[in-house]
This record gives structure tokens, sequence and C-alpha cells, in this order.
DNA sequence: ACCCGCTGTCACATATCTGTAACAGTAATC
DNA sequence: GATTACTGTTACAGATATGTGACAGCGGGT
């Protein structure tokens, strides 16, 4: 499973450093920011999973920012959790209005931000991800971790199962093996590209000769998987 | 739908009074006790759909109840929201730890509170959590808190309870050992995962080999709980 | 104070997965 | 047909994940 990486934007280097420290700790990957500019280009460009927004910045407040990501289509689905410095019940409902999906006052213990950011994680899985999948006569099943074809289960790895799901969700394409080993293991990982055939070739196995035709090499690019031959 | 009722405990009549009236304008049924010993009576005998709870009481603390509650399997579906007075950090964990839902602190104005009961209800809409559960075989009774297959009772301690409860009321679907903690143990304890381990374990040896197959390991996922095989 | 059941964690055993290397087979090019 | 580059297949040792029994601490009950 890949870390959820998680950005936190404060103009504090110190409140930064010490969350950072904490997430990583507990398995995160962090980003960090200092103000809302850059942090929007860093959601931009990293798409984290979650943000840790402070409520007073220098330049746009935490809460324009926050406003800004919810009618952006394409960060509007990333969960905020706001950071504000004060007990103030206006900024409470305020930071929860501009679309925050959490507060938290400071100072706060790790512990507690942990669970808030747990929390809110587990409730935001985005939607669509645990729909069942069915190409071919194979289905699979996010949800019950599940994969059937007319004659019944299918026994897979968990690397396997993994690279399934991704084709099955990205059918008709080449990819290449540099393009599943970010894919399929994540983008930070080094591995040798022949790893991919190997696990091709178990993913072929278990698919049986049923469904074995539906992971098509293409000499020279990579696979695809594809209902269709040729 | 019918109303929601919601049990107000503190205190100070000044302070029932007002979020009395603050949510039965916004059409809840409203409750109140002034001390534990009240409350847990009118909580025995009214089953509220939600308690306020003010930490400190006169007699027994709320922490207190709230723990005895959360303990009790007939009330510990009950969400709880408490009321603390000043803004400890100690105050804050604790309340969870004891099995709170949520915390809010005073002074709060009405506008908070029931975003915070809006979103506590929402999360915790238990359906049908008094009706007896039926899969492969196995009956379990919420109300008399028994377990029994067509050889008989089961004994179970109370995790193992818990765990089954809820792997009953979410079939065939696979939980990550940090989702059952999350869902069996509390959103707010941490433990190490492995704890998961063990108690499926125990639960296993309890269900005994006519049933254990009830639950399925998803390697590298976690665990499922399946009248199908594998 | 004592017992006893429950709990969380550890240590070790077992099962399964994974990445790589090595070799065999196949397709393209000349 | 020979050469070359590419892919299929297998084996295996190391890494990971899970199963299992033991144990100490805790709290409730006596």
């Amino acid at each position: 499973m890949p870390e959820k990486t998680i950005l936190i934007v404060d103009d504090e280097s110190a409140i930064r450093e010490m969350v950072t420290v904490a997430l990583e700790m507990a398995g995160y990957d962090c980003l960090q920011a200092a103000d809302a500019k850059a942090a929007h280009t860093l959601i931009v460009d990293k798409r984290p999973d979650l943000i840790l927004l402070d409520w007073m910045l220098p330049d746009t407040s935490g809460i324009e920012l926050a406003r800004r990501l919810k009618k952006d289509d394409t960060t509007a689905a990333i969960p905020i959790i706001m950071l504000t410095a004060k007990v103030e019940e206006d900024n409470k409902i305020l930071g929860l209005e501009s679309g925050a999906d959490d507060y938290i006052t400071k100072p706060f213990s790790p512990r507690e931000l942990l669970a808030r950011l747990k929390a809110v994680l587990r409730r935001s899985t985005p939607a669509g991800v645990d729909s069942a999948l069915e190409v071919g006569g194979l289905t699979l099943d996010p949800l019950s971790h599940r994969v059937s074809s007319q004659f019944g289960q299918l026994e897979l790895g968990p690397t396997e199962y993994r690279m399934l799901q991704f084709f099955m969700s990205h059918q008709d394409r080449v990819y290449s093996r540099s393009q599943l080993l970010d894919q399929v293991w994540g983008a930070n990982v080094y591995l040798d590209e022949r790893t991919v055939d190997v696990h091709i070739r178990r993913l072929r196995k278990a698919l049986g000769t049923h469904h074995d035709h539906l992971i098509q090499t293409v000499r020279g690019a990579g696979y695809r998987f594809s209902a269709d031959p040729g």
C-alpha cells in the first residue's frame, strides 16, 4: 500500500518540522509549504492525500486557500484539516464552512493530530474507487478484495492483485515496464524492469487459460490489457 | 423519519435549558439529567440517539459514565459528545479515550453544537442495531448478548464479541488491521496492529472448527468475514 | 489480599511473497 | 539461416506477512 502524502501549510517552520516528524514516524510522507502560494503549487504538482492548513498565513489566509481548492474540481476532493490558533467560535465555523473537513485548535498533541488525521482520511475515500470492475468475463471487487470469473474465484498474490486492478481500470492501452513499476509498485521504487515480466507471468498463470489472453505483450513497448485480440 | 432524541447531561440547569431550546428548535427531542445516576437511568430506559455529556459532574465524572456506557454492549453504540469546560489537552484526549465520539469546549455557540451533533449522528447511524444477526449458521443476538450455532452457545470474550458483531454486520468486505482497530476498539486508541491478529486467532478458536472458516485472511490486505469461500 | 478472566505485546514458527538471476524460447533484422 | 534483441519460464534465497503460544499487567469480584 503506497504511503499517504500529507501537506503541511504553516508559516512557522518550527511547527512544520514538529508535525513532519510526528507524521513521518507514523508512516506518512510529508510536504511543507510556508505560504498559500507555495502550497497551491505543491498541491497541483504533488497532489497530496490530505492538507493540514494553518488558518492565518502571511499572504492569503488559509481560509481563502481552502475556498479556492474546494472550487477547483481537480482539488476539491482533497480533505483539509484547519489549524486554528485561538479558541474563537466563529473561526471554527468559518473553517468548516470554507470546506475544511475538520479543525484542530493549537496547541495540539501529536496523538490528537494523528487521531483526527486518521479519521478524516478514513472518511474521505474517493468515490468510484470501491466499485467493482468487470472486463472480459473477469470481475474484481475492491471491497471484498476478490477476483472471480465464470468458473470461480481466482487466487492472486498482493502484487498480482494490484497489477490486475490497475490493468482493469486502464484497458486498451500499452504501458511500458517503467510505467507499470510506477503505477503498480509506486513512483519511488528502483527495481529491475524484468521484475514486471515475472509478475506478468504470475498474473497470467493465475488467470488461467481462460483469461490469460487478456494480457497482451507488445514487443518493444510493454504490455496491454484488453478484451480485444491483437 | 422519527425524531432523534438527545440526552443532555449537565449539572447546571441553565445550560441544559439553553441547549434544550436550541435543539428543539432544530427538530430534536430532548431529555435532561443533572447527574450521572439520573443519566444512566434515562439512557437505559429511553435509549437516546446521542448523549451530550458534561465532563465534570457532581457525583461521578462524565468520563466515568462514558466509560461505563461504552463497556456495556447495550449502550456502547450510542454516540457521545463530551462538553469540556476548559481548553485542556489532557481533557480532550481523556474524553476521546473514554469512548466519546467528539467533544466541544465551553462556551460553545448553538451553531457549533448543531454542526458537531449533525456530523456525529451522520457518522453513526446504526441500522437495526438491536436485531439479531445471522450469517453462515451463526446467530448473534445483541439484546441477549448471545452467540449461538446449531451446536450450542459460543463462549466469547468482550473484544471477541465486538469483533464478531462488527464482522457479522459488515460481511464480504476486507478490513485492514488499522480499520479493525478503529471499528472494534475505537478511533482513538493506539495499539499494535498485531493485536488484531491475536484477537482474530482468539475469535477463530472460539468459533471452533465448524465456523472458523468464516474469518478469512486476505494476505497483504486484512481480514474478511464471509460465508463464501476465499 | 487473593483469584481469575481479559488484554496487549512479544517471540518464535510457519507460510507466503518477492526480486533477481539464469537459461530457454521467440520474433525481428540482415 | 545466423545474429541479435526481446520475452517467457523457472528456481531460489531473502524478505514479509501471518499463525500461535506464552506471559505479565490490569481490573473486577470475592
